[in-house]
DNA sequence: GTCTATAAGCAGATAGAC
DNA sequence: GTCTATCTGCTTATAGAC
């Protein structure tokens, strides 16, 4: 990248290739399903390109995950956390918005979802190499969960500011799993519920009951409640 | 199976062996990363066993899955929820105890783990095949998920009667999905917190957060609560 | 039903020409 | 830096003896 910088007229092209087509197929079709050939169809570039630039298919990979994480801001920016919260009402609509475009993030494939890649692959523990696995979770937590759930603390503080860190810590992820078990599960719940749940009044529904659920967890009036509830779907 | 019982001298064991090797091998490692050779081996019988008693690797995994499900009674029985509620502080109770029970299956694997396995296998969508696919998930979800579901509808019906089937369905996945989290993304989670959440007094400090939040969630009043979760953690 | 031997294919990695 | 051709090792599946 910074090879590019200096020398923009002949420098590898087939190394940022080879990144996009990585970030696109990794993300739809995880780590172990494909292979070095079709990423480098994809690319359109050589076969052996892969071993040049980076020694192996999983340092590519591992390239692949640091990118994605670094590039899109995605934690905060993707979910409109990005600016401080000024009021107890402010910081609840903003959850409620993060819900809902989190639940949408999930459940609606638009382009590559790092989120959803790095479940996945950390889940499956794709790699067995030790190395290569550490690189993994620590670039993933301190670019991707470490930064939203500060995100989401610094909201839910707001909302209930005599709560500890740690406390807080839970808070976030009540929220976080909430969402997250309907992209994880979601083969088996839309076979209970006959219905695909990413569709426009079944993931609204989804969204509301998920914030709904946590603003009470959080004892706020019912009143202050659909109050937020309402501003954060006409918003959205 | 059946067979076994009508002819118990010259049947084959070699299929019932399989069965076992599978379960166990395809719970800790996954599909893919399971070869037909290792299985064959484990099982202690020879490679072609797999394709003459199953036809295929994936045949002999859709059965394993089958086995797993049935076999255990996996969803209810494992959480201690059998029996039904008699009351609402009763309801609690079991509820409390279930996220107490399922965080630790989750955390600390111990034999075979039928519900890490599927969320896996369907989670990365492991197999390609349309029809194999589709056996899993209608079992998993009648066997699994729907149960589950329903037997946590049971108990929360006590602690909220005025609310809709439905509405009583996102509420048991509320519980579900923050107690999933912490399997799915343990690996962040640890890292953050810098600390093995399956250990004896984080697993518990967890347990209790997620029950005190779903409590509140619920709008039970606090006394309530603490007596409940008093109550469920003595007796785990 | 169980075995051995082997087929057929695809994976990732490499050597060496240009 | 890019290319082709190839190596090595693994996978699942099969054919046919016993």
């Amino acid at each position: 990248m910074n090879d590019k910088e200096l020398d923009p007229t002949k420098k590898s092209h087939s190394r940022e290739a080879l990144l996009e087509a990585a970030e696109r197929l990794f993300a739809e079709k995880g780590y172990e399903a494909v292979s070095t050939r079709e990423l480098a169809e994809a690319a359109g570039v050589n076969l052996g390109a892969i071993q040049y630039h980076f020694g192996s298919k999983a340092k590519l990979f591992v390239e692949t995950v640091h990118r994605m994480m670094r590039g899109s801001g995605c934690a905060r920016a993707q979910f409109a956390l990005t600016t401080t919260p000024t009021s107890a009402e402010d910081a609840a609509t903003r959850l409620c918005k993060f819900v809902y475009s989190f639940l949408g993030y999930m459940l609606r494939p638009q382009g590559p979802q790092p989120c959803r890649l790095m479940i996945r692959e950390i889940f499956t523990e794709t790699t067995r190499d030790e190395e290569m696995y550490e690189a993994l979770v620590s670039t993933v937590a301190d670019e991707y969960s470490k930064p939203l759930e500060d995100t989401l603390i610094a909201n839910l503080r707001l909302l209930a500011d005599n709560k500890s860190q740690r406390e807080l810590q839970h808070l976030a992820r009540c929220i976080l799993g909430q969402c997250t078990l309907y992209a994880t599960h979601r083969p088996f719940i839309e076979r209970i519920m006959n219905e695909d749940i990413s569709k426009s009044p079944a993931l609204e529904e989804l969204a509301e009951h998920i914030c709904r659920f946590t603003l009470r967890g959080l004892r706020l009036p019912e009143t202050f409640i659909d109050n937020v509830i309402a501003n954060a779907s006409e918003k959205v």
